[in-house]
DNA sequence: ACTAGTATGTGAAAATTATAACATACTGAA
DNA sequence: TTCAGTATGTTATAATTTTCACATACTAGT
């Protein structure tokens, strides 16, 4: 049974999508069967990790063949949620906004953009890629009515916060935060960063402190 | 002395950013000392991980007193590069290339976007944010002429292997990617991966797991 | 059916990472 | 100048994460 209470580390969670990626590739590719050391190779990670990371919530595989490859897929994506949808909101439409909205791979992973808000008035009303911006005020009652299971919020520093904290009121599940701020919240929200600037600074570590060597 | 060649753990490097953010408020705020616990309290880890992971780079605190939040800034800011300019190439102007060559956050953080790529005819000779936007066939061309350090791959799935491949065969130093793929390259580049879509699958799988306890 | 080969699931070991504990040294008030 | 308080740097311990190792069980060719 996959309802295991056993708490299941961050650091294979994070490893999830990965493990869809490459399992989405191999089905594309035709490949019915895959065993933990060959997907190990192509990974670049060990195979023990594989199976470990695996086993967490289930054992999928079968000895001496391997890993159905569909079979395994599935399963990931059933264990990520891709077995059903989520409502997901964008707040503030500037260049980041626009980018997400028009991003199409979050559909292919389970994801529907239903709603954008903004304030400004000259973006209210219109439509990207067929979702309709609204204005901030309209947004309580939407989520009133609608299921909203994540927020995205793309709006200036500055008004982050005070947004993160209307959508935890709202009752929103999940905030999906690229403000370059940490968020807290008293409120029963799962909140993941994204903060560009700080993965783009340990890229720039990465190259100097391979200069120094 | 700050060059000791123990190696820095990839789990410190990337909380070497959030620092820099706290350090970063808190000189707003004009506060000029301050605690590791009292710094543990704000950013919500335990004081000790903050002595242990500045102790990696040196002691830039002092006993009795705490660390001197401007010193302590110009430390991290050093460790990470910000004394100096990245120069940075944005290759692909779609979307998520529109954003980011609008976001003012690189700048500040020590980034310079010193030109943009694509292949479309209609934004060759334009300019965002006043970058200049030019055709990929001048790449080759202007990286040879030009220190570029780092290459923002936002292009299509389909041309990303290609195009880091070029990148890494002209010598630039990094890849920052935001093609949901994991890049392996034959050349000595650092690559930092962006992967938007696994961010939010694991901000799905968080709301899930929640919800079924 | 038999058997050599293969590959999982898992318990144990190793490595890494985080936390705790504390000796040392400075602060700042009297 | 003294001394109680504070807070670092660092060593030791704990927790977590990764890797190893192997018994078990299936595959597939003869």
């Amino acid at each position: 049974m996959s309802n295991d209470n056993k708490k299941i580390s961050l650091a294979v969670v994070r490893r999830l999508p990965r493990y869809y990626r490459y399992l989405y590739d191999l089905l594309q590719s035709g490949v019915t069967r895959i065993s933990s050391r060959e997907l190990s190779e192509k990974m670049g990670v060990t195979a023990s990790q594989i199976r470990q990371d695996l086993n967490c919530f289930g054992g999928f595989g079968q000895q001496g063949y391997g890993y159905n490859v569909q079979n395994l897929f599935n399963e990931i994506s059933k264990i990520l949620g891709t077995d059903h949808r989520f409502n997901v909101i964008i707040i503030g439409l500037g260049n980041m906004g626009h980018a997400l909205a028009n991003y199409e791979n979050f559909k292919k992973r389970g994801f529907d953009i239903i709603g954008i808000f903004d304030i400004k008035p000259e973006l209210i009303g219109t439509t990207v890629n067929n979702i309709k911006v609204m204005h901030m005020d309209e947004l309580d009652e939407f989520v009133k009515n609608n299921r909203v299971d994540i927020g995205i919020l793309s709006v200036p520093y500055g008004q982050t916060p005070a947004i993160a904290d209307r959508l935890g009121r709202l009752g929103v599940k999940g905030l999906w935060n690229f403000s370059p701020m940490d968020l807290k919240l008293p409120y029963d929200i799962e909140i993941e960063n994204v903060h560009l600037s700080d993965s783009l600074m340990v890229l720039g570590y990465k190259i100097d402190s391979k200069m120094k060597k």
